[in-house]
DNA sequence: TACAAATAGTTTGTATATAAACTATTTGTA
DNA sequence: TACAAATAGTTTATATACAAACTATTTGTA
């Protein structure tokens, strides 16, 4: 199949089936995969701008901006004008997140063991290799 | 960093470059690379059924849809009806497809030689079965 | 100090992605 | 044959993804 030694169509295939069952996981908070991400990075660090996390996410700026949208409609986060440069925000967990952060970062951790069940130690270390190099021939581009 | 373990995380971030990567290469063509996945798809194998199509790519039958839309209004495909199951719909290229074949396979085989260039055949078949794996995984639940 | 360039974040427009519901048709079975 | 179930494809609604353009502010420099 024409389909089978194309790097970007084998990694989409993937991504599309994991991300699906993922979704099934964390389905309990009614979070998509993105807020949920997002949300572990900003329950991890409290007080970022929308670019800190964006680079942090290694998302787009403007998809930063939606995802934050709908974190903040739904009662996870709000914007906050940072008092150094008014052009600047900075994201502040609300109350409701910080009494979900135990059980969100868990979740987190125990969902991702299920697919790191599909290698040994040395074999995710091989696979995070690969990716990296990945990562760093489009920098480089 | 907390993502670095991240199997979906990894896996979204590295396609998301490598997805912009890849539209550079195919950009002489003004197709997205989803629709390029597509044409080359089609172009194998002419007078597919929507449903075969969307298999061979992994993808929904709905993003399908929307994918041979965006084929169609652009002059590339056509739907006929099927003569033996009035449900169904043959997908058939157009002379234009036809008379841009050749050049579009070339250019599928040599964008992705670029991003192989980040392996040895050795490694590109581990990295194979490490996505195989995870598609099976998902498969089970 | 003046002001061009850079930066932070958003908006707009369009494409992919998917679940759920929908129409039309065919299939399986009592 | 009748009719429920299955199938093919689409539509709807919503979320990610991203390029390009936009506003407001800050920075760098002549």
């Amino acid at each position: 199949m024409v389909f089978e030694d194309c790097v970007c169509f084998r990694l989409g295939k993937t991504l599309r089936r994991v991300t699906k069952a993922y979704r099934q996981q964390i389905s309990k908070y009614k979070l998509t995969h993105g807020q949920f991400f997002m949300m572990v990075a900003i329950l991890e660090e409290d007080g970022l701008l929308p670019s800190e996390i964006a680079k942090k996410t290694s998302q787009d700026r403007s998809t930063t901006t939606g995802l934050l949208d709908r974190l903040e409609k739904d009662g996870w986060i709000e914007r906050k004008a940072d008092r150094a440069d008014r052009r600047s925000l900075r994201i502040f967990l609300t109350q409701h997140a910080l009494d979900h952060k135990k059980s969100i970062m868990t979740l987190f951790k125990k969902t991702n063991q299920k697919f790191l069940h599909c290698f040994s130690q040395e074999e995710w270390a091989q696979m995070q290799d690969f990716l990296t190099r990945l990562d760093r021939y489009n920098d480089a581009e």
